[in-house]
Formats: C-alpha cells, structure tokens, sequence
DNA sequence: GTATATATAGAATGTCGAGTCTAAAAATGA
DNA sequence: TCATTTTTAGACTCGACATTCTATATATAC
C-alpha cells in the first residue's frame, strides 16, 4: 500500500500513513461536510492532485479515514479483551476507557463514527455503507464483550444480542452526552450505571 | 407572533406556523448543513425574500426549528408528567415511546436536537448556544422525572444528576442506535434494560 | 382613486468548494 | 546527457449555495 519499491519518477514528497492519519482527525474534528478539500491539503501536507491519485476523492478519503478509525479501536479493544477478564471488568475498562477520551482535550470532540452516523447516514449509498460496516465492526466488539460473559456465566446465552446492543447503544449515548457538554464526571456516572444494568444481567 | 392585526401592505400568502413545521421536518430530516435555502424555501413554499423578512437567515430559522422541536417534546414530556405515575412507570412511557418514534417511518431519522448536536456543535457560537439550551430544556424533562422518583422514594436525593443525565444519555444512546440501523425490538430492548438500570437506583 | 405599506417573484451577486488540467520539477535508467 | 516516469504547484472550471436587490403585485387608509 506504501511506497512499495522506489521506481523511476519524482518521489512522494509526504508519507500515506501519517496524511490518512490527519486526514481522520480532521474529519472527526470537523466532520464530514465541513472538512474541505484545502482543510486535506493542509493537514495531511499532500498536494492536492496527490490526494486525488492516492486516495481517490474526498468521499474515498473519508471511508478510508473511518475504517482506520475502526481499526485503531478495535486493536485498543482486542488488547483489553486479551486480558482475559470478566466481562463486567471487561465493559468496566472498555466504558471507562471512552469516558475519558470523550472528556479529554487530547482527541477531537466525540466519536468518528457515531458523529458521521448521526451527520450523514442516509445521504449517499457508498458513506453508508461504510458507516454500516464501521457501526458492525464497534458491535462485533461488544458481542466478544458479551460472549464472554456467557461463557463465564455472567451472562444467559439468549442475551447476546440484548447486551451486546445495549453496550453498543450507551457508548452512542455518552458520545451524545459530550458532545452536549457534560463532563469527565458525569460520564464515569453514566459508565457505572450503564455497569449496574449489565450486572443484573444474569438475574434475568 | 403571527399575524397581528392585519395592516396595510399586501398580506402574507403563507403561514408562519407551517412553514416553521415545515422547516423544521426539513432540518431534522437532511441536516443543517445539506438542507439549502431552496430546500426551505420549496418545503415551506414561502418566498426566499419572505422567509429572511420573517426569520431572518438560515441559522435564525434552524434556532427557531430547534426550538420548536424543544417545546413540542415538552408539550408531550408535561403531558406524561401530569398523569402523576411512579418515576419508573413515567420513564417507561416516555423511553418507549421515543423508541418506537426512532423505530417508526413517520418521521425523520433520529432526533432533530441529537442529531444536530454531533452534527454542528462548535461550529457556531450561535447555533452552539442554542443546541445547549435544547440539550438543557431536555434534561430538565429528565430531572423531572427522576425529581418524582425522590419524591416517592424510588431514589435518594442525592441521585438527581446522575440519574437524570443516565437517562438524557440513554435517549442519546437509543438515537445512535435508530441512526445506525436497529430496529424496534432492539430499541425496546435497549429500553429495558435502561428501566433496569434506573430501578436498582435506591439500592445504591 | 391615490398614496402608502407590505409581500412576492425571481434575477443578480459573490463566495466557496470539489474535482480537473497543465506545465514544471525531480527522480531513474540508458 | 537525454528520454521516461511520476509527483507537484497551483491555476482553472463549474456548480451549489446564501444572501441581496429590483421590479411588481396586492392589500389598506383616506
């Protein structure tokens, strides 16, 4: 995908990684329609027929940024689920974990994927399904999450779904609360009320 | 607010109502930022130069949509508050009904207030001002309700915030969900476990 | 009927943004 | 050195959009 060997014409003059990396950041900043293509040009540093013959067009870009965003969670999380806890110790670090991104000022406000869901699903076929599959891979996540649990005995079989989409559902539902302005706080509050449920799950 | 007394020049050939409704309907459906001028003027089908006379620019008529939006979900929150239920039973309606609205075809996706806060929140401080006293109007549904569940014992005092902004969060969560393609048994599903979650509350 | 006030139709303006194109630059290989 | 290949700089095009402007229409007040 990189610059595989050095042929014979002028070489890049920036790196595909990092560009994509700043190209994600941007749109997860700004979000998608008000992300233009000189706020690309500018972050990434690439020039601007460059981004088009690397990437293809801006839409292209953005499927491209959300699936890194997708896979820079989904390696965070394996890492957590490698550990081998409990499922309740699990969702804890899991939930915990996006508390506090989402009130921290190191990353851009909210979540790319649940900010461009709730900005663009629905108005272009190729955007969506490039959510749909981001929003599949996050709950795939969430159902290891779960079936851990069954495993455990944390957890009834018949309950994948239902806590696997509820997990899934509060994760969206502390984006929304950030994004709305509430604190580091209130959601480590949301997070252990979103725990108390999950471990009533058994009582079922 | 609308026609006062009916003056001297030509009268308006639309009603200022409707044609907030209609812009309204048009916001929460396509966004702020895709929903044009000539969007608004063909849903509202009152003349570009009417529309900036009677509200002023875009921004202007999405801060009154959202505010619409607000009153309409007050009217409707007082509405369930006024029948005088437990805490639990008055969450249940106005959770379950939110998702069957999320879950239903009748109107657009999501939830104008929700889906404009990941949308545009710090773009503008205009429209940031707004969306925060649209996030706030919501809450302070939210407090009410959880207020009664003090009221009647089913919470400590002491729970209000953290209660009442588990259940905004929990609103925000289901509309994720709605936007990213579940359906109405995963909503009610979703529900039901938030009621669970609200009903260990006393015995923290 | 005439003056006045307001609304309407729709053209005009100016900005911004996505995507393309051309010429110059910078590498390799003969 | 020179031909070839790829990238780069940045001008260019074309459409979309928000906002304003002008001329016209339609009412009331006297």
């Amino acid at each position: 995908m990189t610059n595989e060997t050095r042929g014979r014409g002028r070489p890049r003059g920036f790196d595909e990684e990092h560009a994509l990396e700043a190209a994600m950041l941007t749109f997860w900043k700004k979000g998608y329609r008000r992300t233009s293509l000189d706020d690309l040009v500018q972050c990434t540093g690439a020039p601007r027929a460059s981004l088009y013959k690397t990437f293809g067009d801006k839409r292209d870009i953005f499927i491209a940024s959300l699936d890194l965003y997708g896979t820079r969670f989904e390696k965070r999380a394996e890492a957590v689920l490698a550990a081998n806890k409990s499922m309740m110790a699990t969702a804890e670090t899991l939930l915990t974990a996006s508390a506090e991104r989402l009130a921290g000022s190191d990353a851009p406000a909210g979540c790319l994927r649940c900010n461009s869901t709730l900005e663009i699903m629905g108005s272009d076929r190729e955007i969506d399904r490039a959510l749909a599959e981001a929003n599949a891979r996050f709950h795939g996540i969430m159902e290891k999450v779960v079936d851990r649990g069954i495993a455990r005995g944390e957890a009834g079989p018949q309950q994948l779904d239902h806590l696997s989409v509820f997990l899934t559902g509060a994760v969206g539902g502390m984006v929304s609360l950030a994004r709305s302005g509430w604190g580091r706080d209130d959601l480590l509050g949301f997070v252990e009320t979103t725990l108390r449920a999950l471990g009533e799950a058994k009582d079922r």
